[in-house]
RNA sequence: GCGGUCGUGGCGAAGUGGCUAACGCAUCGGAUUGUGGCUCCGACAUUCGAGGGUUCAAUUCCCUUCGAUCGCCCCA
């Protein structure tokens, strides 16, 4: 067998690549609308960035991450997710001098050595957004808002957001021992997965599926908010109302990545198999500082392309096409064949979109092959129209046939496609 | 890291311990010597993911491995 892709990556052939071109031109035009600027950051960068802005103990970082050590013996590592290497810049670029607020965006590939299922893989995209340098709940909603107009205008159905507040530090460690007090009594009980969260991350024992009969009268981290946290989730919701951006909220909630303060959220579809998720973020108030920068404030979110377009898929919305062909040329006879050339290299100069034959085939194959290619025209042109100083000009949608002056030929057709 | 299912031409898919590996789609050629979409005729896998084993004989049975797919953990 010759060498395959490596597992969980994939091909975007052409076909399927318009999709892309399509979601990611839509943000772009998205980001424009809210004030977002891209910036693009190196695909990999050093281990201890991942480690210190992820959190050392996170999965991705115990596990998920693709390490290695290059030829000046850097401990290197391609990036697990977007934030981390945004921040990094944020800091280096000293984008934080600025007279506004930073307001970012991202699209690209991520990395996590992961075994792939559906709408998982090892290299997976990402089109997420950061906003730097201010605690404004405001804030915390137009990221929000931004991912949901995202999903709405792409034509998702049924995404819910839910949202949750993952309070400070100091909120999350009184939190996560009154967690640990509450199944204290029936730790032994517990499946397997729910004893090791038991001490290494408590909160998420009231999202498992097998021992929810366990979690009934569990205390939630809202309870638990102080008085600085209650009021800026409150301001979010109130924000979030004032867009009309529906959202739950979900006490519960817990995300991944070690970095989120007060604001967690996620945006759920189905119809990606057991997963639901399809994106989501939060607040980071101090991970700025972690990575070693003044310590600006910061939220954002990060949506997996991959599984928009599985949930696109399962909810059979189209999107838009691949443009025809405008022109495909038939040239008959070596002197024919000789100006077709010439033809076709001013059709494309005129900006039309053109092609001819290259594998000397007969004019019936030719005339198969313009119409695979969906043309619009087909121009014929024989070494007898030639001598005319004519082209024969045929309609495809209508098989309808007309003979036009060789010299206008061009700009002809330039002004009907145009029309 | 763990578990289930699967791996036959460009694609979809049947099949069996032995006789030329069905069929459909696509492609190419011809019927139609300068014209697509319909129809008809013809061509198209020294080979059944890879490696090894059992056997007189393996695509079929066994082992290993790689990959796909779905799920667990976790996540986009």
């Amino acid at each position: 067998m010759s060498i395959q892709k490596p597992k969980g990556t994939q091909d975007l052939l052409p076909g399927e690549i318009e999709k892309w071109q399509y979601i990611e031109s839509k943000a772009r035009e998205l980001c424009l609308r809210f004030n977002y600027r891209e910036i693009r950051t190196p695909i990999f960068e050093h281990t201890e960035l991942f480690k210190r802005g992820v959190g050392e103990t996170t999965d991705i970082v115990e596990k998920e991450m693709y390490t290695f050590l290059d030829k000046g013996d850097r401990s290197i590592s391609l990036r697990p997710e977007g934030t981390a290497g945004v921040v990094r810049s944020y800091v280096e670029n000293k984008l934080y001098g600025e007279p506004d607020i930073s307001k970012l965006y991202y699209i690209g590939p991520m990395f996590r050595y992961e075994q792939p299922q559906a709408g998982r893989y090892r290299q997976f995209h990402q089109f997420g957004i950061e906003a730097f340098g201010s605690v404004d709940p405001g804030l915390d909603a137009e990221v929000i808002a931004l991912g949901f107009t995202f999903y709405k205008e792409l034509g998702l159905k049924d995404v819910t957001v839910e949202i949750n507040s993952v309070g400070n530090p100091a909120v999350r460690e009184v939190y996560r021992e009154h967690v640990q007090r509450f199944f204290a009594p029936v730790k032994d009980q517990l499946c397997k997965d729910c004893q090791s969260r038991y001490d290494r991350n408590p909160m998420r024992i009231l999202d498992c599926k097998i021992d929810q009969k366990y979690c009934e009268g569990a205390p939630t981290i809202l309870e638990h908010l102080d008085e600085e946290c209650s009021a800026h989730f409150q301001a979010v919701q109130d924000h979030l109302q004032a867009m009309d951006i529906p959202f739950r909220i979900n006490p519960r909630l817990v995300r991944g990545l070690d970095y989120y303060t007060h604001t967690a959220f996620e945006y759920k579809a189905a119809g990606i198999g057991a997963i639901d998720t399809i994106g989501g973020g939060g607040r980071y108030n101090g991970l700025v500082g972690q990575v070693g920068g003044s310590d600006q404030p910061g939220v954002g979110l990060g949506l997996g392309i991959e599984r928009i377009l599985l949930v696109l898929q399962a909810q059979g919305i189209d999107i838009p096409a691949a443009k025809p062909l405008d022109v495909y040329v038939i040239g008959l006879g070596d002197a024919a064949e000789k100006e077709c050339v010439r033809l076709l290299q001013s059709l494309r100069l005129a900006g039309l979109a053109a092609e001819k034959d290259y594998l000397g085939r007969k004019i019936k194959a030719k005339m198969k092959s313009a119409d695979r290619y969906h043309a619009t025209y087909v121009a014929i042109l024989g070494d007898d129209e030639l001598a005319r100083g004519e082209i024969t000009v045929k309609t495809m949608a209508t098989g309808e046939q007309e003979t036009l002056p060789l010299s206008s030929f061009v700009q002809t057709l330039q002004s009907r496609i145009r029309s």
